[in-house]
DNA sequence: TCTGGGGTCCTAGGACCC
DNA sequence: TCTGGGGTCCTAGGACCC
């Protein structure tokens, strides 16, 4: 019997609008939509919505204005950061006390509701992987009261692809064996990392399906694509991945704030005092990671939706509110001249930290 | 209907240096 | 007179993900 490196990808099922039922018992079996301040006559766009409210035709990145008009009955919370961070940090900590094969497994946090899954070092006979992901849906749930799913795969992405068969409450399986029988015929846009720009691209050179990327011209596509990309879509069509689970501690590049306002702001003192204001709320988040600021970057956008960004790199890095403040406001002055003065519904400051020693 | 907010990584072109 | 080739850094923008 081969014993291929089984991982496992977890993905909890509707996080956030579970979270916020587990809190409220009332809500169970309603349409519950969670999303901006929780005020559905706001600009603002859902976040998660429950199975009921999907029901009506609410999904996730819907304006706020559209869901209520789609299910005037469900209930509109606001996103609610710190409860979530709460929920996941429990998740997680679940899994990171499982055991496979008899030691410790290994955990790649993906974000709030995912993460990755590996056998450690010096493991014993891993058993049926549909078993232990049996066993993984249960301790979730015992510790947290939170249903998941659960992909197997021989690889990293082939469990992850593998978890959207399984959801919701399910565990499914995709190795290089069945690959081309499940996702051959599907859209490219199936695949992780592959949206619909990339896949417009790759339809101009007669490329629809998975089977199709995986027998396409490698050269072609770095030619098409870039050198990077182009051998990494032709790598993701025959679901090939050898990145391992890895459980290094995420070490964030930099931090943003954004910000769309409720009223379009019109002046230019209005502009700047907005921005100074972001500079403020991003900086409290660099002190909080320890590392100064070496870049800014900002994020302008108009009325109609055009976005554009600007960046600079400071002389040195700094945590200095007011060389921050000067640095994110004088970039406004590099807006185009057909730019400057248009209604600004959104703006967003980001400043990218020194590395840590050592590097990422 | 009128489009969040948090991120990451890649590419391309220009500036500059040797 | 015309023109190397390699390298790094910076900036703007594109694409994607959760």
């Amino acid at each position: 019997m081969s014993d291929p490196r089984w991982v496992l990808h977890v993905d909890l099922d509707q996080f956030i609008a579970a979270v916020e039922v587990l809190r409220r018992p009332e809500l169970a079996g309603r349409p519950v939509v969670v999303g901006g301040r929780g005020d559905p006559t706001e600009r603002g766009v859902v976040a998660t919505a429950s199975y009921e409210a999907r029901a009506f035709g609410v999904g996730s990145g819907m304006p706020l204005r559209l869901a209520a008009r789609k299910c005037p009955d469900a209930v509109f919370l606001p996103v609610d950061k710190e409860a979530y961070d709460a929920a996941s940090a429990e998740v997680m900590a679940t899994l990171r006390g499982l055991e496979w094969g008899g030691v410790p497994v290994v955990l790649e946090v993906l974000g709030w509701d995912e993460a990755f899954l590996g056998p450690g070092a010096g493991h014993g006979d891993l058993g049926d992987p549909r078993e232990f992901a049996e066993r993984v849906r249960a301790a979730v749930l015992a510790a947290t009261d939170l249903h998941c799913s659960v992909g197997i795969g021989d690889n990293k992405l082939r469990a992850k692809i593998a978890t959207d068969f399984g959801k919701p409450r399910g565990v499914w399986q995709l190795t290089e064996d069945t690959w081309f029988e499940v996702m051959g015929e599907r859209p490219t846009t199936a695949l992780w990392g592959i949206g619909a720009k990339t896949a417009r691209k790759l339809a101009a050179l007669g490329i629809d399906t998975v089977a199709q990327l995986a027998s396409s011209d490698a050269r072609v596509l770095a030619a098409e694509l870039g050198p990077t990309m182009g051998p990494w879509y032709h790598r993701l069509g025959r679901g090939a991945d050898t990145s391992p689970v890895d459980a290094t501690p995420w070490v964030p590049r930099a931090h943003g704030r954004e910000e769309t306002f409720q009223q379009d702001l019109d002046t230019p003192e209005q502009v700047a005092a907005a921005v100074r204001a972001l500079t403020g709320r991003v900086l409290a988040d660099i002190r909080a990671e320890g590392r100064p600021a070496a870049r800014v970057g900002l994020k302008v956008r108009f009325v109609p939706f055009v976005t554009v960004s600007r960046s600079l790199t400071l002389p040195e890095p700094t945590y200095d509110l007011a060389v921050l403040e000067a640095a994110a406001v004088s970039l406004l002055d590099r807006l185009d001249e057909r730019d400057r003065g248009r209604p600004v519904r959104l703006l967003g400051v980001r400043l990218e930290m020194v590395p840590p020693e050592g590097g990422y």
